[in-house]
DNA sequence: CTCGGTCAGTTTTTT
DNA sequence: ACTGACCGAG
C-alpha cells in the first residue's frame, strides 16, 4: 500500500498526506498534478479517513473526470461508483435531477447549450420589438452568462445607462422564458444548483455532512459562482463544527480562460476564506529539459499579481529551443512539414509531434501542406459530434418528447424537415403563446383551422415519439426518432448528404454506447435519471468524443488552449506574431489581456518534453488579406542562451548559426535553407497593421485613382497577357489577383509587380 | 414558402 | 476564406 506514497517527491507527498484540512496545491507544469489527486483520494480511502461517499472531486472536463475515474479504480479496489466524480456542471445537473421539485424545475427539464441560448434570446429581442442594432444578441448572452456567473439574478443586477437597462429588461424576458419552459443553460445548472443549496438547509445540510472532502482540479479556472458553490458545500459559511476540507489543486500561471469568466483571484480568496496555512508548491518538472524550463520560467516571470513558483527538472539542458522565421505563411508551413519529415525519419512517433496555435483559422496553411506532402495529421477542436446540425435536429425531437415546451426545440425542427409552416405562421403562433402564456407546442392547438392543421402534422409525430419513449428501448427510440421525423428520408433524397445520414444513424451507436457505460460505472448520477433524460444530458453536457482517434498515428494539430494538460515530445508553436500571438484584442485591452497572453505562451511551451520549435512568418494571409507582421515581442522574454534562431534574427548578425555541429542541427539548417529558396522579397517596408472595415473602405476610396484596378487588362512580361479579377489593399501594400489568359491566377504585390506589367 | 445570391463579421472554448 | 443572416425572385 506504501508503494502507493514511496514514489512520490517529498511536496506531492506532503500534498496527499495531509491531514483533514483545507489547502490548496500549486501545481506546477509537469508537476504530476493528477497523480497527486488521485493518490489523495486514495489514500484517503485506503486509510480509512473517508468513505466513497464521502468524496466529491470536481474537474471542468469531462476528458478529465474520466481520466481521474480511470486512474483510481487502477489504484484502489473501492468502487468510483459511490463518489461524486465529475465536472460542475455534470454534478450540478445530477443535484438539480435528486431536487428538481425544490429546484423549481420540472422532472423532464432539458438543457440548452450555447447556440440554443442565443437563439432564445434572438428570439425574445423579435418578439419584443429589440432591434439588433442597438445591442447585438450575443453582446446580452455575454452580459447574461456574466451575470448568472456573479451569481446574480436579473432582479438583483444593478445597471447604469439605457443600453445596461435594455440589457437587463431581455435578461428578465430570457429568465422568464426558461422558467416557463422549464429549460436550464449551462449557467443556469451553476446558478440554480447554488440557490438550491443556499435556500434549502435541508438539502445543504445533507451534502455538508456527506461530502467530508472536496477536491478541486483546475482551480484557477473556476469563476466566482463555481466558488460559491464549493463554499457553501464545505460550510465554511455555516459555523459548522467541522469545515469540509477543500483540497484545491490549480496553477496561476496556467489560467488562461479569463475571458470567459474564470477568476484567478479564487486562489487568493481561497487561502483567506479557507485559512489554508501553507500552500503545497509542486515545482519539481517531470517533463521538459532544462532549455525548455528556463524559457518558460523566464517569460512567465514578466506577470506581476503571481503567487510565485519556479519550475525545475534534473532532466539536463537538452537540445535548444530552434527559432524560424519564415517569409510567409506559406513558408512557415514548408517549413514545419519538412523539419516533421525529418524528425518522422529519426523516429519520433508522429503522434509525438504537435503543432500548436493562437487561433483555429491557422491551421489550414499548414493542413494543406501536411497533405500535399503526404504527412498524417489530426485536428483537434474541430466540430464535434452533438454540435453537427442533423444530430442537434434529432436530438431536438427527443428533447420534445422528453419536454414539449422546449420552445427552443420546437423551433429548430418544427418546420425541419420544410413541411409548409413558415415565418408568417410561426409568428401568429408565438404571438398567440405569449398572450395565453403556453408554450408553442400547446399553442398549436389554438391557431386558425388552415394554420394549426398544417401544425398538427408537426405536433402529431412529437405525440408518437412521446408514446414511443415510453415503449421502446432507448437506442430504438433513437430510430424511431429519426424514422418518423422525416430526418432519414430526408438526408437520404437529399444530395451530398451521405456523410449527414450516416452521423444520424450512428446516433444510434451512440445512445447504445452510453447505456453500456452507464451500466459499468455509473458515475454521473444517472441513477436518478430515465435513459432518455439521461442520454439528452450527456448529449448536452459532453459534447463529444473528440479524443476517439486520440492514439492515431499522427501528427496533432490543436490551438494553444486545446493543448493544456496535454505533453508531446516535440512541439512547434508556430504563428509567433505581434498581433496573433499575443493576440491584437490583447494588446489593445489592459495588461491583463496582454498577461493573460502571456500565460498562453507559458502553457504551450510547457507542452514539449524534448524539442521545442518556435516559428512566425513577416506575411500572412488571414481573413482573405495578406498582413504583415513583427515577430512576437514574447522573443524578448525569452533567454538567449535558450534560443537556437536557425533563420538571422533581424537587427543582429548571426554568425553562430554555422557553428554548432550534430546531425539534428545541420538538418535544422538545412531545412531552414530550403524553405527560405521559396520566396525571397522581405518587405522591410511591412509594418504590422490593423485592418478594420473603416479602414479598409477608406483605402478602397483613396485608392481610386489606382490604374490597376479590377477588370484593367494587363501583360505581364513573364506570364503574358491577362485580367484582374480582384485587388485589395493591406496596409500600405496593394495587391491584384490576376487571372492570365494561359488560366493560371497570381496574386502579386503590386508595389512589385509594377515593373512587370504594362497596362493593355 | 423556398431557394439562391449578397453581405457583414470573424480569439481563444468547455459545459 | 468562410460562415451565418437577410432579402428578393420564383
Amino acid at each position: 500500500m506504501n508503494s502507493l506514497i514511496d514514489s512520490l517527491n517529498p511536496q506531492q507527498r506532503a500534498a496527499v498526506t495531509l491531514p483533514d484540512v483545507s489547502s490548496l496545491i500549486l501545481a506546477g507544469a509537469g508537476s504530476g498534478k493528477t497523480r497527486v489527486l488521485t493518490s489523495r483520494i486514495a489514500y484517503l480511502l485506503q486509510n480509512g479517513y473517508a468513505s466513497p461517499e464521502e468524496i466529491l472531486a470536481v474537474t471542468f472536463t469531462n476528458k478529465a473526470a474520466k481520466e481521474m475515474v480511470s486512474r483510481l479504480s487502477t489504484m484502489v479496489s473501492f468502487n468510483t461508483k459511490y463518489m461524486w466524480i465529475g465536472t460542475f456542471h455534470g454534478l450540478c445537473n445530477r443535484m438539480l435531477h435528486s431536487h428538481h421539485e425544490q429546484a423549481g424545475l420540472p422532472a423532464t427539464f432539458t438543457i440548452l447549450d450555447q447556440s440554443d441560448q442565443l437563439s432564445t434570446i434572438k428570439r425574445l429581442m423579435k418578439a419584443n420589438n429589440v432591434s439588433e442594432d442597438e445591442v447585438s444578441a450575443r453582446d446580452i448572452q455575454h452580459f447574461i452568462n456574466q451575470r448568472k456567473e456573479e451569481g446574480k439574478r436579473a432582479s438583483q443586477v444593478k445597471v447604469l445607462g439605457y443600453l445596461g437597462q435594455l440589457k437587463l429588461q431581455v435578461y428578465q424576458w430570457y429568465e422568464d422564458s426558461l422558467n416557463k419552459e422549464g429549460v436550464c443553460d449551462f449557467a443556469e445548472l451553476l446558478l440554480r444548483s447554488y440557490e438550491l443549496l443556499s435556500r434549502n438547509e435541508q438539502i445543504r445540510h445533507y451534502y455538508q455532512r456527506r461530502f467530508r472532502f472536496i477536491l478541486v482540479d483546475e482551480f484557477q479556472d473556476t469563476n466566482v459562482l463555481q466558488y460559491r458553490w464549493l463554499k457553501l458545500l464545505s460550510g465554511i459559511e455555516d459555523n459548522c463544527e467541522r469545515v469540509n476540507a477543500v483540497f484545491a489543486v490549480g496553477d496561476d500561471d496556467q489560467s488562461i480562460y479569463a475571458f470567459r469568466g474564470a477568476n484567478v483571484g479564487n486562489m487568493k480568496d481561497f487561502v483567506r476564506d479557507f485559512r489554508v496555512q501553507n500552500p503545497i508548491r509542486l515545482e519539481q518538472n517531470y517533463r521538459s529539459h532544462g532549455n525548455i524550463l528556463d524559457a518558460a520560467n523566464a517569460l512567465i516571470s514578466n506577470n506581476s499579481e503571481r503567487l510565485g513558483k519556479k519550475l525545475w527538472t534534473d532532466a539536463g539542458r537538452g537540445d535548444p529551443i530552434r527559432v524560424f522565421g519564415a517569409v510567409t505563411d506559406q513558408e512557415e508551413a514548408e517549413f514545419l512539414v519538412d523539419s516533421i519529415k525529418g524528425a518522422i525519419a529519426d523516429g519520433v512517433d508522429r503522434k509525438e509531434i504537435a503543432i500548436l496555435y493562437r487561433s483555429n483559422a491557422q491551421s489550414r496553411v499548414i493542413e494543406t501542406e501536411l497533405t500535399r506532402r503526404n504527412v498524417p495529421y489530426k485536428v483537434y477542436g474541430g466540430l464535434r459530434f452533438y454540435d453537427r446540425a442533423e444530430i442537434k435536429h434529432t436530438l431536438a425531437y427527443m428533447r420534445l418528447a422528453e419536454n414539449t415546451a422546449d420552445d427552443s426545440a420546437f423551433l429548430r425542427v418544427v418546420n425541419f424537415p420544410a413541411r409548409g409552416i413558415g415565418a408568417k405562421t410561426i409568428e401568429v403562433l408565438m404571438d398567440v403563446a405569449k398572450n395565453e402564456n403556453l408554450s408553442l407546442f400547446d399553442a398549436t392547438r389554438l391557431l386558425p383551422k388552415t394554420a394549426s392543421q398544417k401544425l398538427s402534422v408537426f405536433t402529431q409525430i412529437i405525440e408518437y415519439l412521446k408514446l414511443a419513449k415510453e415503449q421502446l428501448e432507448l437506442p430504438d427510440f433513437v430510430d424511431f426518432t429519426v424514422e418518423k421525423s422525416g430526418l432519414k428520408h430526408f438526408y437520404e433524397t437529399e444530395k451530398n448528404s451521405e456523410d449527414k445520414l450516416e452521423n444520424i444513424l450512428e446516433l444510434k451507436s451512440a445512445a447504445q454506447a452510453y447505456l453500456s457505460e452507464e451500466q459499468t460505472d455509473s458515475n454521473n448520477g444517472t441513477d436518478t435519471l430515465s435513459p432518455l433524460a439521461g442520454f439528452l444530458s450527456h448529449a448536452s453536457l459532453e459534447s463529444g468524443e473528440n479524443q476517439a482517434k486520440a492514439n492515431e498515428d499522427a501528427v496533432q494539430l490543436m490551438t494553444v488552449h486545446a493543448s493544456k494538460g496535454l505533453e508531446f515530445n516535440l512541439v512547434f508553436i508556430t504563428g509567433l506574431e505581434r498581433g496573433l500571438f499575443p493576440h491584437d484584442s490583447a494588446i489593445n485591452d489592459d495588461k491583463n489581456g496582454l498577461e493573460e497572453e502571456r500565460r498562453l505562451m507559458y502553457v504551450a511551451i510547457t507542452r514539449a518534453r524534448k524539442s521545442l520549435y518556435l516559428t512566425y512568418a513577416q506575411q500572412r494571409m488571414m481573413h482573405g488579406l495578406t498582413r504583415y507582421n513583427m515577430r512576437s515581442p514574447f522573443f524578448d522574454e525569452l533567454p538567449a542562451q535558450t534560443l537556437k534562431w536557425l533563420t538571422p534574427k533581424e537587427g543582429e548578425r548571426s554568425s553562430d548559426r554555422y557553428s554548432c555541429g550534430g546531425s539534428s542541427l545541420m538538418r535544422d539548417y538545412q531545412s531552414a535553407e530550403k524553405s527560405r529558396h521559396y520566396s525571397s522579397n522581405t518587405p522591410t517596408w511591412a509594418k504590422g497593421i490593423v485592418t478594420s472595415k473603416l479602414e479598409r473602405d477608406i483605402r478602397r476610396q483613396a485608392d481610386a485613382g489606382n490604374p490597376y484596378r479590377q477588370g484593367a487588362r494587363i501583360s505581364h512580361e513573364k506570364f503574358g497577357p491577362g485580367r484582374i479579377t480582384s485587388t485589395r489593399n493591406s496596409g500600405d501594400s496593394h495587391e491584384m489577383t490576376v487571372t492570365f489568359d494561359s488560366g493560371k491566377v497570381l496574386t502579386l504585390l503590386t508595389r512589385i509587380a509594377k515593373n512587370k506589367i504594362t497596362l493593355m
